[in-house]
DNA sequence: AACACCGCCAACCGCAAATGA
DNA sequence: TTCATTTGCGGTTGGCGGTGT
């Protein structure tokens, strides 16, 4: 039977939004607010649109303090690092970036910053497999991968997790080095330490620029919510499970293990190298300050061709210490 | 100049979760 | 508890403009 439709679509227009239909709905909800019913609210201006039509343009264009474009390179670093960490939850990781919305970190996502890692590990694989070819060939056959693969959305971001997640070694530096982590947005930065020491104690900082109150397991974003929607604290409050004794991650444990452990059998093999390879590119084409360039500087003296997972100690540089941080990060749950 | 191709992005669609009667 | 309605989300589409041939 299928379905009833939202709204009647016969006498609904679709398409680009007029700059006519834009002012009748911002004023309206400048002076009304959206009265709790998206789907009544087109009918009350007088306007043929679909109530979800309504909400998204508003949400994602005519709402206050909306950016558009421009992405810094924090902000692509923590796209990158919550996209490694969560997947493709685009409201959580606008959440993270204030006045971005889900729909442009998913266009700026899928247009340009996958295909700056990508088309950095296209270069590197060729690199490589020049390399390998002159030095006679003993043939990586994680090099085999081919970008196309990765770009697979749901097996591009389980590469990435269990790629993560076989860097084996304990916590270190990187958590214990707030220089490492990614720059936050200034808001972001802001803490509660000042206004209670006794607080600040007990808070962590997140990496993801999310504050942990490890007394109540609860987040701290007041300041991240400019008031003009709640759309900046929900998902992370409702992502952190207050029942955990605090371990390092993004939030968003419960859903990692649950992924994780879903897609074991499929992801069982795990390619540091690539990862790693991955990460630096990221660097070498975005600049990001977390990226280290004394990583990179170190990978090109490091061999490549022995990153087994029982060497990873050995060759621990700073950059693989923060990479299997990321992945104990949104792995660890108690 | 004309056409094809490509990238970008606003908007749509369908589904699931949340809400409320 | 159940069911209908609304909201929120992520994947996908389609139009437009820029670029290449």
């Amino acid at each position: 039977m299928g379905r009833a439709p939202c709204c009647d679509k016969a006498n609904v227009k679709k398409g680009p939004w007029s700059p006519e239909e834009d002012v009748k709905l911002k004023d309206y909800i400048d002076k009304y607010g959206t009265g709790g019913n998206w789907i009544a609210l087109p009918q009350k201006i007088g306007l043929k649109r679909c109530g979800k039509s309504c909400r998204l343009r508003w949400l994602n264009y005519l709402r206050p303090n909306i950016k558009h474009g421009g992405f810094s390179e924090e902000e692509d670093s923590i796209i990158l690092s919550l996209y490694i960490s969560i997947g493709s939850r685009w409201s959580i990781i606008a959440a993270q970036l204030p006045g971005r919305t889900d729909n442009d970190i998913k266009n700026y996502w899928n247009t340009k910053l996958k295909k700056k890692l990508l088309g950095r590990q296209k270069q590197m694989n060729r690199q490589d497999s020049i390399t390998n070819s002159n030095e006679n060939n003993i043939s990586n056959n994680n090099n085999n991968k081919s970008p196309q693969n990765l770009s697979n959305s749901a097996l591009e971001r389980l590469q990435l997790h269990m790629q993560l997640q076989n860097l084996q070694s304990p916590f270190s530096s990187f958590y214990n080095n707030p220089i490492l982590w990614p720059k936050l947005h200034p808001l972001l930065q802001s803490t509660t330490h000042d206004q209670n020491p006794k607080l600040a104690s007990q808070e962590t900082f997140h990496p993801s620029g999310v504050n942990v109150n490890h007394q109540n397991n609860h987040i701290k974003l007041a300041e991240i919510n400019n008031g003009s929607s709640p759309l900046y604290s929900e998902n992370i409050e409702q992502s952190l499970n207050p029942a955990h004794e605090f371990q390092p991650n993004f939030g968003f444990s419960q859903d990692l293990r649950l992924d994780n452990h879903h897609n074991m059998d499929l992801m069982n093999r795990g390619d540091s190298k690539e990862l790693f390879q991955v990460g630096n590119e990221f660097e070498l084409t975005t600049g990001s300050s977390w990226w280290s360039e004394e990583v990179e500087l170190e990978r090109k003296t490091t061999s490549t061709s022995s990153w087994g997972s029982a060497s990873v100690l050995d060759q621990t540089t700073e950059g693989m210490v923060m990479l299997q941080d990321y992945a104990q990060m949104s792995y660890h749950s108690v």
